[in-house]
DNA sequence: CTCGCAATCTGTAACGTTTCAGTATAGAAA
DNA sequence: TTTCTATACTGAAACGTTACAGATTGCGAG
């Protein structure tokens, strides 16, 4: 062994944190053999491995991420893609949750890349792609013709969707079985003797709207119940906006006896809104509502709800992207939540 | 020119991403005079330096992250520490984006890095310290003595906090004037006639308990209002535990006729326990809430609301680390945000 | 004319990792 | 004995960047 190498590994050993150099001079090893002893190589002899693997675990070395990735590309990341614009009180942490949950035990750290609503959503996506700052994408807001998983599947690059497409590309993804969702919904309110519905809907260019409003649709004909159109408000609109329009739903000559939400923010807009036109719930009307937290009914024990678990959602979003990342099949990696029954407030007394 | 070069460049140029190889090649410069050229260093020719940078731009030049990272340290991450048993509803979300907004024109990335509430909170501090995987950490759930404060602190690393602390460091951070807000909430219910009031307070080891608490206590005396003590539930608590403890304290012989609320899902919680009892809101007692989503007074308008606003919180916090990591001087990047004054919902009819 | 010096530019090494193309040794086959 | 082969290991090169220590040029001063 020179004299130049142990000087050099022994000024390491001294300072910073362990390389494969430090590891290489205090095992009488090469660098070289250090580095496959670690990731279990098959040409190196047992007893090494061990040695070397001990050694490791005692002086803590931890692989110097930069130097993995600069060498292999692979940068252990998985980066979360997120619309800045999305609703307060939004189920964005609950997802983040998850996600961690399921990173925890793995090499992967997560990023969170930010847009806004208002820009190109292929923005963030074409960025993380290009510059290559993740192994693996997760998006929402997915669409039935969703150009960004078009541009990552033409380029072969991992992604998970919150959500499916229809545009005939088979990809990993997670979604809310919202169809079910408003068949549920509108069952409930049939059996609550509610004739005219109304549905306050997603935006009409995601892929849950139309699942949503389908299950929707199907379920009124097959109750033989009406439909109040209720097109003015989204859950993607303001607080403010959709109180008015309720209030202005509820104003009409042939207002809904019930109505379904489908998201849990926009349905305390709908309860205020329903409430400024002077009616009351589970009296005049009745409406069943989606929930991510759990928070709605303590204020309004008369609302029927659905919890949709988006922790849940994040975690299995993440194991998808890493099963897609090492090469999993992609059936395997799609999974679909079937809401649980629609739920009254335990102490509710009508 | 070698063809040694030519060749590898041109290989370069074909295939992947431009690197600084490929910028010279294309410049008929040395690779070092293109990385000077790019950072405007003085050495460099006027002329050069901006037919260099025309070119990248042209070609999108993007520096290599792991590139950078291994030659220099600087890994461009900020990041996040978060407690992954927070509150559902919880404000996380929009402290992402506050701090997502503040990166956006940066090259900084952001990494969530989770830890459990259960586990050792300087865990997660030490791995990003120990593996370097970030130049600055911002963390909240902040201690009066706090040791991932002093852990950070001796070894200089960057960080900012959400919440003070009081151990003698100074050290950059944003926090909300909790003092203020339960001075404000106080005095709101004396001029509404309150006389007994209880506080549902933060867990006693965080910093901003001591904060609420000392406002609550001098406003008390201020006013002449004797406290109904409530220490059996604090805003980390399950929805459950403090709505019933809240049924409990109202069942008292002596009930408080107003309470503060230290956070906004536990508002929630809050005001269930207090109509469990058979109380009204606005008749029987009074509550002040802090708030950070708009959603709590939609459906109690009699309650009263403070606005903690999260989001600018976010983005306060990145500037500080970012600025600490600059080094600016430490002074300059502790602020203070003062509460709005209490707000009654606008439709408001008593 | 030469020297010194400022202004510009350049090659090499290094960060920590993995991959490629070996080398050394021992035992088996010829 | 020689040759072959399998086993266990090794050095050098490369990923893209920046820092260090020059190299080249032009020009004014001596």
């Amino acid at each position: 062994m020179d004299k130049d190498k142990i000087s050099e590994a022994l000024e390491q050993a001294e300072a910073g944190r362990p390389t494969l150099k430090t590891l290489a001079f205090m095992t009488g090893l090469g660098v070289t053999t250090v580095s496959r002893a670690l990731k279990d190589a098959p040409e190196i002899g047992a007893e090494t491995r061990r040695r070397v693997q001990l050694v490791a675990k005692q002086i803590g070395y931890r692989p110097n991420r930069a130097g993995v990735r600069l060498r292999t590309g692979k940068t252990n990341v998985i980066s979360l893609v997120l619309d800045t614009e999305e609703q307060v009180g939004g189920f964005v942490s609950d997802m983040i949750y998850g996600i961690s949950e399921a990173l925890a035990a793995t090499p992967y750290h997560l990023i969170v890349t930010p847009y806004s609503r208002n820009n190109d959503p292929l923005e963030p996506v074409r960025y993380v792609v290009e510059t290559a700052s993740a192994d693996g994408i997760i998006i929402s807001r997915t669409e039935p013709d969703d150009k960004r998983v078009r541009y990552m599947s033409e380029r072969g690059f991992p992604f998970a969707t919150h959500g499916r497409t229809d545009m005939g590309i088979e990809h990993p993804y997670h979604d809310f079985d919202n169809y079910a969702f408003a068949v549920e919904a509108v069952r409930k309110l049939a059996a609550l003797g509610r004739r005219r519905l109304a549905l306050l809907a997603p935006p009409a260019n995601l892929s849950y709207y139309h699942h949503m409003r389908n299950g929707f649709a199907d379920a009124l004909v097959d109750c033989g119940l009406s439909e109040v159109p209720f097109p003015a408000a989204t859950v993607d609109h303001s607080i403010e906006h959709i109180r008015a329009r309720t209030t202005e739903l509820m104003n009409r000559r042939l207002r809904p006896d019930g109505i379904v939400s489908g998201a849990s923010a926009s349905a305390f807009a709908l309860v205020a809104g329903v409430e400024d036109a002077g009616l009351g719930i589970g009296t005049d009307l009745d409406i069943v509502s989606k929930q991510s937290s759990r928070l709605l009914h303590l204020l309004r024990p008369q609302l029927y709800v659905v919890n949709e678990d988006v922790r849940l959602a994040g975690a299995e979003l993440a194991r998808a992207v890493m099963g897609r990342i090492a090469g999993a099949p992609v059936i395997s990696l799609q999974s679909l939540n079937r809401p649980t029954t629609v739920e009254a407030h335990t102490s509710q007394q009508k």
